[in-house]
Parts: structure tokens; sequence; C-alpha cells
DNA sequence: CATGAATGAGGCTTCATTCAT
DNA sequence: CATGAATGAAGCCTCATTCAT
């Protein structure tokens, strides 16, 4: 049934959530999704494909969200600020699937090449929305075009950073830090009015960077 | 001898270098140190301690060499430019060990509590940076001293991306990109001309943000 | 559907071809036959039952052929020659039936019981063959009685080793050597002229053998 | 130890012998050189080079045994009695890797590339063997040097053949066939009176195919 | 009967760690 | 101390067979 592979979509999620991507086995997907080890065969060849399914659907969503944005009358502030809000706050998308996605971000060396393929599409996809707003704002913005590549790869990587650091770690002190695995724990934070200065600051940031 | 500790703690850094902290064995270790499996016991408890001794040295050089900017009578735009060249050119440092850091802060999961704790710990050291700047450059700086954690810790999460995507990270069709591993590649990168204007633009995007 | 019974057969014929019968899994018999797995078990009890088969029909058709060869008014020349004309060109047989046999004879651990008691079948049909020859041309053979037993197993041996190797087997430079998986083109090399020549040969070698 | 690496090989001899090469796990041959699995790894890369290893050695004593036939001088008839003494009866060799010979040639399908490519270049000695008579007794050979080599690989296919049926399979109500897996019964088969009129019907055979 | 998802036993391989020499 | 062989737990993957629909 297309439900059990769900299944191991979420189980997946649940356990990168949990222990991250590399610490996850074969034998720990399946048994989260309460399906034999073999059946896991069934729907995935190995562990590296199931998680490119979960970019793939990923890479849809990010484009079209992005797409949503540009196509709004905002004012360069504004399309800012939601831009920040959709990365942030996951308007719209799936929590764990961003977990997820944050996760292999800081686990570079165990991933197919083709997982790190979809990695070089999302910064892509990210300049392409850089590329959209400069030509869009052109004349609010004060960079220059060959910049735009490295601006837009700046400002991803401020915004991971502050995902990572304001949602998914916690200071821990036995572990030093460990990943936040209480999906409603990151809701809460995500809703917090701590947030919104946290995305009010990095606005600032962003339009100082760029204008 | 005191000599085959050293020895096994080079050939660590080279094999991060070459394949990444998690796909190293012990194994590999000791044969680059040509040193027997065993005996690595003798040294370390495992793995983990051996980059743990790694980091804890890097510890110290990094504050060494913060001390060493902040004494100096800069301007701030010296402060930042000297500091940029610090961290990128690792103008006496040690590269591998440079390298090292990287791939850490690239495969967070697989990591030990202690090793953890030295990545807080640099995180520490840095902010401590930050925030002797904004204290000795009060006057030029535009940023409230709440914000100094946050500042310092966007603006190493620039320059670690930088260095990541200019020196240490190839795009490769085949696996998407992969982490440079000839120490040489890598040293002549950071002195060729490109990465003197990479520190100007990212001179230029720090000063921005805090002034 | 009695049908699909035939069509698994079939399947299992060009697979032993293609990749061999202990490389042949059930979910590649029901591949090539269109049919669901599950409906593998609803005709035979398992790949030995379906092997059996294609073999139980063999052997009937083994034994009418060799009948027909005896029953002609050949002379002792001729009975070779168009005994080797059915064994190599595979007259009136299923080429492919004749391959599986070939595939088996040479993986011979992984047999069931019963298929080596087709082998063991095989084996007397052509001792008896050799035994009613020797009766018919018995003023023509210069062996013993008591030798038939092994002149007919080593005549046996001659021709399996020869169409094996004529039109079976392909010298390979990675592989070593490797089954030919074409049948068109087994078929081509069975009708070609160098297969005359080498039926010629063969004949010669049996005529000294027996006389 | 090296001792270790001997028992492996004389443990998956005793296994090929028992259950055949196919049927023989790393699990199995662990167990019976009361080793555990994993070491089983320190001394080769897998079952496959394991053969390897047997065969390479098997080659080299093939080559050294047919040189010393053909140094001494005798009568054609000597030559072919003792080339058939020697790979009949083992004389000098070690009668469980023959055994392994014999097993793999009968289980063509699940052999590596190298494997396979040893049992060609076993043929290759054989018809070097072949080649060498005929230069050295072509005057009492009657056939002609483009059919050198058919004769050798015919004479080789009747040997094994000769030897598999008188000494390595016994005939079995339950299993139609199976190997005979104790090494002492074959050592005395090959002793018995039988076996030497065996070699003298072979002989016949042979001489009446060359001459 | 047909289907194909589900199962789990069985095999392979890796590697941190131990320990006798 | 040095060595490297030995261990076995842990992970991966395959595939014959079953069984609910």
């Amino acid at each position: 049934m297309e439900n059990k592979r769900k299944m191991l979509i979420e189980s997946l999620k649940i356990l990168i959530l949990k222990k991250g991507y590399s610490n996850t086995t074969i034998d720990d997907i399946t048994k989260e999704a309460n399906i034999s080890k073999g059946s896991f065969y069934t729907y995935f060849k190995n562990k590296d494909e199931l998680l490119e399914e979960i970019l793939s659907n990923k890479m849809e969503s990010i484009k079209k969200e992005n797409e949503k944005i540009l196509k709004e009358d905002f004012t360069l502030d504004a399309v800012i600020e939601n831009f920040l809000i959709s990365k942030i706050k996951e308007r719209g998308f799936d929590i764990k699937t961003e977990v997820v996605v944050m996760n292999i971000l800081q686990n570079l060396d165990v991933l197919s090449p083709t997982t790190k393929k979809f990695l070089l599409e999302r910064d892509q996809i990210n300049i392409k929305f850089f590329q959209d707003i400069f030509i869009k704002y052109s004349k609010f913005i004060k960079i220059e075009l060959k910049d735009v590549i490295n601006h837009a790869k700046i400002i991803d990587c401020i915004i991971n950073h502050f995902k990572i650091n304001k949602f998914y770690v916690t200071i821990d002190v036995n572990e030093g830090f460990s990943f936040e695995n209480n999906i409603d724990a990151i809701k809460e934070k995500m809703n917090s009015s701590e947030t919104d200065s946290s995305i009010e600051f990095l606005k600032k940031i962003i339009l100082k960077i760029l204008t």
C-alpha cells in the first residue's frame, strides 16, 4: 500500500529528528513504522533513496512557495519579511521535513551523491529567488549583479543558522548540545514572540546587506 | 613515545581531509601513522578522544590569535580585515586543523558530547571577541549590546560558509560536491587574489552589519 | 489457466539462458511471465518443481527421437551422423530446453534430488540407445558388451562438451567466459558450416572409438 | 597466523567436498575452522578470493606435473598412461584440491570472473600439454595440428567425466546422486584395481583417438 | 484463482575493541 | 609498550514463501 511508503517516510523524518540521519538504521525505521525489516525494500532500494524522496518533494514546495512570494505586490521590506516567515516559521510547510533538511545540511559526509545534488539544487533555487528579487527591486538594492549569488548564499546561511540555533538545537549540560526531538516544542518556539523579534532582527540585517 | 601520539593526531587530520571524520576508521588512522592498530588504544581511548585533543589545542590558538588582534591599535576596518585574514587565510594556523573544524561543523550527528562542547566553546570565544570589539569600538558600532551575541554568531557563520565554499568544497558532476582533499590545492586557493577580493567583499558586508 | 503454467515454464527457460538456473529467482520468473509472484505457487510448489517439469517433458522427446533414429535403416556411419545432428543441431527439439539441460549439467550442486534423478534417467536413455546400436550393428562395432555403458557415457560427454563450447559459451575478457544468452545467435551458430565440420569431426572420433 | 589462513583453505575444501561450493557459507567455513566469522576477513576478502587462492596453487602444480611427464623418455603409450595416472590417481597431488576443481567445473554459474579465468587457464595448460605431446610424438600421432586443441579438450573432458563418475559421485536412492564426501572412500576407490582397469580402458580410447 | 505486500530467515561485510604474545 | 590477530555485535540486503484482499 502507498500508505506504508508514507509511513516509512514519516518514520525516517521522526528518527532524523530524534537521532539524526546517520544514526538511523533501516531497522529503526521499520520498527518505528511497525513494519518488518524486509518490507522496507518493497518501497525503497535503501536508506538514501528514502531520503532522496523526501528531498525531492521538498524541492517542489520550496519552489512554489518562493514563486508565491514573488508574485505578490510587496515592498522590498515586505518581500524579505515574507521570505523569512516562509523559511523560518515553515508557513505552509511540513516542519518535520524542514528538520530533515537542517539535519543533512549538518551531516554532509554521509550523504549520497544524489542527496548532495539536492542540496545544490536547493542552493540554486535560493539563488534564483534572490536574482528575481534583484531584478524586481533593482532600484532599491545596492549590490552588483555579479554579487547576487554570494549574497544569496550568505543570506541562506544566516537563515539556516538562525533556525538551527533557535528551534532545532538545545544546549545540554551532558551532550554539549543536541537536536530538539520534540516536534511540539519546535512548533511552540516557532510561534513564540521571540521568533517574531528574531525575524525582525534578521530582516534588518538582510536589508542592511542588500541596500 | 609522545611522538606516536602526535603521528596519530596528524594522521586523523590528513584522513579527515581525505574522507571526513565519520568515514575514517581506527584502522585508517593507524595505517596512515604507520603504527599498529592495537597501539592506538595506548594513546587514546577511542577516535573521539583523539579528535577532542585536536580541538583542545585548536581552542588555545584561536584565543591567542584573537587576543593578538585585539591588542593591536587598529581602526575598526583594520580589525575586521585582520580578523578575516586570520580566520580565512589561517595566518599562523595549521590549515589541516582548520579543515578538521570545518569538517566536524558539517557532521554534527556523529560527534561526542565533549566534541560538541568544544564547538560551543569555539562559539563562546568568537562571541567574546566581538564583545571585546564592541566595547573597544563602541562609538563606531551601531548595534545594541544585547545583539552582540547574535551578530557574532552570524558573522562566524558567514565566514565559515565562505571558507567552506571557496576552499574546501568542489562541485563535482558525479558526487554533487566533495571536499577538496589536496592540502596544496587549498593553500593555493587561499593565496590567490580571488581570496583577497573575497575578504574585501566580506569585510564590506560585516561592516554594513555592524555599523 | 494451463496457459500460465506454460508461460512460467517458458520464462524459466529464457531466464536460464540469460543468467543460469541458480541466479534466477521466483520474482524473475513471474516478472518475465507477466504473472504475479504469488501465482507462481498456484502452479508449482517451487522453482525446482518447475524445472522438473521441463526436464520431464524433455526426457520424452529424447526417447522418441532416439527411437526414430534406430528405426531407420541406416549404416552405422549414418546412424552416428544422425544421432549427432539430432543432439547437436537440436533437429526437432526446442533449443531453449536444451540450454536448460546444458545449464543444469554444469550446476549440479543446486539441483533437487528429483532433478538429479532426471539427469540419471537421461544417462540411462543414452546408454540404452548405444546398447541398441551395439546390438543392431554388433558386427561393425569392436567393443565389448560390458564396455557399452562407459562408451555411451564418454560419447555423451564429448557431445555435451562440444555443444557447450561451440554454441553456449563465449570467451569474455572480463568474465573469463559466459553463456551465450541470445537464442538467435545460438541458432545461427548451429546452422553454420563450421557446425557441419564439427559434426564430421566428432563422427570420426566416435567411429574411431567404436570400431 | 599463516596457520589460520591454511585452516580456512582446508575448511573450504572439506566443505566443498561435503556440500559444494555454492552451498557453503562464510559461516560454515569459519565454524569448520573454529574461527570467528569476522576473522575470515583478516585472511580473505570474500569466499571467491579464498577459492581463487586454492586454484592458483593448483595451477602451478598441474604445470609442474605435466612438465615432469614430458621430460621423461617415455613411449607415447607410457606418456598417456602416466598422464592418466597423474590426472586420475592424483599422484603427488592433494585429492581435496582436485575435488574442488571437479566441483567448480560442475557449478559454473556461481563462479567469479577470476575463478572462471582459472578454468580457462586450466584448459590452456592442458592444451599446451597435448601440443607438446603432438610435437614430441608427431610420427605416432595421426591427427592434424589444427585439431590438437579440440582433441586436448575432448580428452580432458573424458578424463574429468571418468573421475567424477568413478570417485566423486555416488548414486543415491534419495538424492539421485551426490558427491562422495568421505575423502578416505575416494582414496580407496583410487587405489582399487578397478581404477587400474579404468585407466587401461581410457588409455585405449585415447590412443584410438590420437593414432 | 490472482495479486503483490509482508515477512523473516539467512547471508555478507565492517569495524571498534580486546588480548595473548 | 607494541603488535595485529581475533572477536562479535551491528548493519545491510535478498528472496522464498505466506496470506489477506
